[in-house]
DNA sequence: TTCATTTGACCCAG
DNA sequence: CTGGGTCAAATGAA
């Protein structure tokens, strides 16, 4: 576990130089977009180092470990780089339960998570199904949907299970049909239990899109069209891993012109590291990276 | 009008 | 044959 922290702490200190780097030496580091983008393989890279980490404390059944990869990973074998991450990020402990099947090489040890000091007790004999992920949640009081997990679901089914008190409902993910996304899952009520949900996960989300969409500038975009009143001027991204979209990004030919945008000052500059970083890690909702008085900053819970 | 949900029917693995 | 999973028409909400 010290390793795995140690190399954490790595990550963040080298994102902290990134910071630096941008905030204090803008005239060295925005003049080489290579650099920019080395620095952040670099970091994520670090970050990927961690969690592997953590995937061989998982083979010990370390509970806090768990608690770790649930909060980097969500048990679909995304690394940082990759996008399609769920919304909750976040450190927070959330009191839910979760248990893998074999399937993904984070899945492999088929390993019980107990969290909140409770643990998922099988119900069927059957074999469950490889590459499905189930999790315990905490249903809220007066809603039959269970609380949002990042992505969009869209409801096809709802059946009576035997010997259930409950019905289980059948979701799919909403980009099905645009992106043949795989993301399904199930969801049901327990019968000991009803301010619990069982919420099974079954296939990857292939749909690849952010469930806080990215968005980038207009000017930004290869098929850009300005707006003549200058209105919208921005467009929702979907579809590409985040490694391959800041690697476009850097590679673009008005990149440059861009950086020397972003020397001047403002605003300017801050939303383009906020866009950045958002594209770097994809999700608002546990920024690494914020905004605060008109500076960005890197959030370190470690420190 | 569009989109999400409901619900009965159908399919298929065990 | 049975039960779980999916499909698709019907329905309702926005």
């Amino acid at each position: 576990m010290e390793v795995a922290l140690s190399q954490i702490l790595d990550a963040c200190k080298l994102a902290k130089e990134l910071e630096s780097s941008l905030l204090f030496c803008v005239d060295v580091v925005a003049s080489d977009a290579h650099y920019l983008l080395g620095s952040c393989e670099e970091i994520v890279g670090a970050f990927n180092k961690a969690i592997r980490g953590l995937y061989t404390l998982q083979n010990q059944s370390s509970c806090s470990a768990q608690m770790l990869l649930m909060s980097a990973g969500e048990g679909t074998g995304n690394h940082l780089c990759a996008a399609g991450m769920p919304a909750q990020r976040s450190l927070e402990i959330q009191p839910a339960v979760t248990q893998f099947a074999g399937g993904s090489s984070y899945a492999n040890s088929a390993a019980t998570a107990q969290r909140g000091g409770r643990c998922l007790v099988q119900k069927s004999s059957k074999k469950r199904k490889e590459g499905t992920l189930v999790k315990l949640v905490p249903a809220h009081p007066n809603m039959e949907n269970p609380p949002d997990d990042g992505y969009t679901w869209k409801k096809y089914g709802q059946k009576e299970i035997l010997n259930s008190r409950f019905p289980r409902s059948y979701y799919h993910c909403t980009h099905k049909n645009h992106y043949g996304c795989k993301g399904k899952k199930k969801v049901q009520r327990l019968d000991d239990d009803p301010s619990t949900l069982e919420v099974t996960y079954c296939g990857a989300h292939t749909c690849r899109t952010s469930p806080t969409p990215i968005t980038i500038p207009n000017e930004l975009m290869p098929s850009a069209v300005s707006n003549n009143n200058g209105e919208n001027n921005m467009q929702t991204v979907a579809p590409e891993t985040t490694s391959i979209q800041l690697r476009n990004w850097f590679n673009r030919d008005d990149s440059n012109t861009y950086i020397e945008q972003m020397q001047q000052g403002g605003r300017d500059i801050d939303y383009s590291l906020a866009e950045f970083a958002d594209a770097m890690f994809n999700s608002e909702s546990n920024a690494i990276f914020t905004q605060s008085q008109g500076k960005l900053q890197v959030l370190d819970p470690f420190f």
